[in-house]
DNA sequence: CGCCGGATTGAAGGTACTCAATCCGTGTGG
DNA sequence: CCACACGGATTGAGTACCTTCAATCCGGCG
């Protein structure tokens, strides 16, 4: 944790890692960018079960995922959790806590990770001066917004099964999108954790699994799965009502 | 619809029904409030059932509820839908469209009301000349975030008659935000609208309520809600897992 | 080897859904 | 003015789906 890292390495995380693609506005000139990258002034490292941030604690910072993935989650007084989302590399998190200037979830690390802290004030500065920036911060929040719609759909309207099969049809498109296999990936999370995002216990999470197991439509093994038929999957969203 | 009126109505908003302290920031000076309605072009009347914009329409303005409220929706493609939220007077509404440029859900008049359009390119420029603009645009974007994810522990953790008093207790909390009475309202959806923001079916909103006027908890006949017992809906909440 | 946490599977139970009948308030037309 | 139709709301009975509880399995690690 706390690995410091120098400046530039937010630059290559641009070229190298799709970060640029992911989270930075597309025109800016190599001197803007500069500017930005020397804005984030440390890149630090979490362990598997690290917390980024907890909810309550003081806001500074925005933080762009470098390498690794994190789980969101909000805490009920009465004990319960929710996950509110599993973010990846290139992933920006910490949206949640501008309103009211203190974190409103946990952020924890489901692997070693690596982020680029962004502060909030210098951002807020530079997009001032650069408005494809401020844009772009715009549309990163909104996008957050649309996200979160999606998944109260889900979690409103949709059966066990198809919420699964939402949640893989994601992630595959999620991997896809940054280079990695689409139909073969190594899932980061628990079932428990799983049906938490899902709003399922964990043992409906297994035996859904399960299921598209036996249907052909995929092969789960604990958390290595594979996708062997998307179309299959899609059809089974929307498909009963 | 469509009925314009001078720009000054804006101002009169802040003053006299609360938009001031809702939607706009607190330590602007009068000249800079004078540049944010003179930002604001036009203000629209629309009847109950109307649509303020509609899913994969272009987007172009935020709208401020200057009287009234709204519901938004979004659609999938099975026909299915989800009430993803209710506004009311001071509220912005829109912010979904900002990352595509096209609005990704319906927003539909729950009864005779009207707005105050914000064109968003306009505010984008003001924000970049008044720092705490832009600060409250970003503060607005994530309380919508934060909002959403408690929504999202609503539908994927809680019970049905939780659910239920949840709603309740943030529609009193939003009146009394308003000078209304926290205790007793009308309201201006009908239970078939209430199920599929709470992730119910419209028979189980209706027993729920009943099953709360049965313990004393509220009085309810059709629309007209009266909350006997704050407290005891509050107990409701979290209480059994 | 044995422990441990995570994952799977089975059986029983509960909550919310479905289907259907009825009620109620409003508006319309005879 | 009343009858009627209509949409929204309520209530009841039966059912489906998911949860709960519990046992077992499996892989990794001390």
């Amino acid at each position: 944790m706390q690995r410091s890292v120098s400046l530039t390495r937010l630059k290559i995380a641009c070229s190298d890692c799709n970060l640029r693609e992911l989270c930075l506005p597309v025109d800016l000139n190599a001197q803007e960018i500069q500017q930005l990258c020397d804005l984030s002034h440390a890149k630090h490292a979490y362990s598997r079960g690290d917390y980024l941030y907890r909810s309550g604690g003081k806001f500074g910072s925005l933080y762009a995922i470098y390498s690794g993935s994190f789980k969101t989650q909000v805490l009920h007084e009465d004990g319960r959790e929710q996950v509110t989302g599993f973010q990846m590399v290139g992933e920006i998190i910490g949206l949640d806590a501008i309103c009211t200037d203190r974190h409103t979830c946990d952020a924890v690390a489901l692997e070693n990770s690596e982020v680029c802290e962004l502060p909030f004030n210098k951002l807020e500065v530079l997009s001032r001066k650069l408005p494809s920036l401020q844009r772009h911060l715009h549309k990163i929040m909104s996008r957050e917004i649309v996200r979160d719609q999606g998944i109260m759909l889900l979690l409103g309207s949709m059966r066990a099964e198809e919420r699964l099969a939402v949640f893989l049809l994601n992630l595959s498109q999620r991997f896809a999108a940054r280079g990695l296999s689409p139909t073969q990936f190594q899932l980061r999370m628990s079932r428990q954790e799983i049906g938490s995002y899902l709003g399922l216990k964990l043992e409906t999470v297994s035996r859904a699994f399960s299921n598209f197991q036996d249907s052909g439509l995929i092969n789960v093994k604990a958390r290595s799965v594979e996708l062997l038929e998307l179309s299959g999957l899609h059809a089974l969203v929307g498909k009963q009502q």
